[in-house]
DNA sequence: ACCTGAACACCGTTCAAGT
DNA sequence: ACCTGAACACCGTTCAAGT
């Protein structure tokens, strides 16, 4: 390609773009007209690359997860080590694209990258044991815990922290007026309350996966 | 009131309709217009009743936590079991109420309601021994497992089942196939994942508390 | 092939006018 | 006092027309 020579766009473009102005504006402002402003073309542009508004929401996650699996990298270790990486590779994807917690309350498709994340926890599981009507169920935890307690600390983003600083405010007790004065000691509690959900998500699962081992081993034994 | 004399609306009368609706056809088709329609008026008469949609909103989320304040009539029990009445009515409330989900979503604004609701969780936390620091982290620990796990269930809604069974089958995995052949069972799965998220939670409030209690008394003796 | 401009249906909201 | 009808700004989307 000689230099000079004017590029035209590619769907990726739309797509970062896309995330960057709803990371710091929100999902809400990003409105067709404001992503052609944005690339620099007219509002229209974008259907020569997207059918519709909601093929580019899907574009935008799965891009974001293409991300997350980048930085997982290749399943190492245990297989609560494995599960203890993919929460903390979620949590940092979500504390980096806040976007992705309105992305997926709007979006419902299940798709590609979200589905491989999935496969991830299913195989570690699978591995702890599990198997059956307790690996769905497992599973189900997992996931209900996970993205539960992330979408709860991020869903009004980008005013996410200034509504729970007025929450907390609103209480009218001493240890919550405390803690609303500076929204970082907010941001610790959400994150204080994610690890330790996590953690006793798979100190159970750890408890339940010998438990059942133990049956299994009683009935072929 | 004579019969026959035509009496005029209420706010309340707004706000149940448009629960109503919302419950079956998803908050995002509950617009202004079909409010009109669904009360018998004209698209702009609700402005006589509510400022602006965001209101409304508010007014539908501040009744459906009175119903629940009055399912949970007055506290009883220790406050682990007060804390468990409340997880299960939140839980209800949104089982029938689905749109709740996508109200709590949409809506930052704390109000009086769901204020309540919070102190009551808190008064249980500090009747448990929880004060200071341990007591906004422990409240902020039930919040994000309680709300989480029922905004992941039901955000979606109405569709928010046949999304489900459809990531289930996208999985393609035997255990999440045979799950994902009935509704029902998926629900099972969801309402089984929610009742040990919050045992988890209990069990580890009920040793952390003993743990503060015992440290309290060690300082203080 | 890629982009623009005008247009359309739909949304929330305002406001003067009706009873 | 309560409601209507017409209008406005804004949204997602279509499509004929430009290069």
């Amino acid at each position: 390609m000689p230099p000079g020579r004017k590029k035209s766009l590619t769907p990726e473009d739309f797509v970062t773009v896309a995330i960057a102005y709803a990371d710091v504006h929100g999902l809400a402002a990003l409105t067709i007209r404001v992503i052609g402003d944005e690339v620099g073309l007219t509002q229209t542009a974008i259907y020569r690359y997207f059918h519709d508004k909601d093929e580019l929401a899907g574009a935008m996650k799965e891009y974001l997860f293409a991300e997350m699996l980048t930085s997982l990298g290749e399943p190492t270790g245990t297989p609560r080590e494995r599960i203890e990486r993919i929460a903390v590779e979620f949590r940092r994807l979500f504390a980096q694209h806040p976007c992705m917690a309105n992305l997926i309350t709007v979006l419902s498709s299940p798709m590609d990258n979200s589905t491989a994340v999935t496969r991830r926890v299913v195989d570690a599981l699978e591995q702890m044991g599990f198997s059956g009507r307790a690996l769905t169920d497992s599973y189900q935890l997992v996931e209900s815990v996970l993205i539960g307690t992330t979408l709860i600390d991020l869903y009004g983003s980008p005013y996410h922290l200034t509504t729970r600083l007025e929450r907390f405010r609103n209480v009218r007790h001493p240890a919550f007026d405390d803690i609303s004065r500076d929204p970082s000691s907010i941001e610790e509690t959400n994150e204080q309350a994610y690890v330790t959900a996590i953690r006793l998500v798979l100190d159970h699962l750890d408890r339940t996966a010998t438990e059942q081992a133990r049956a299994i081993a009683h009935t072929s034994g």
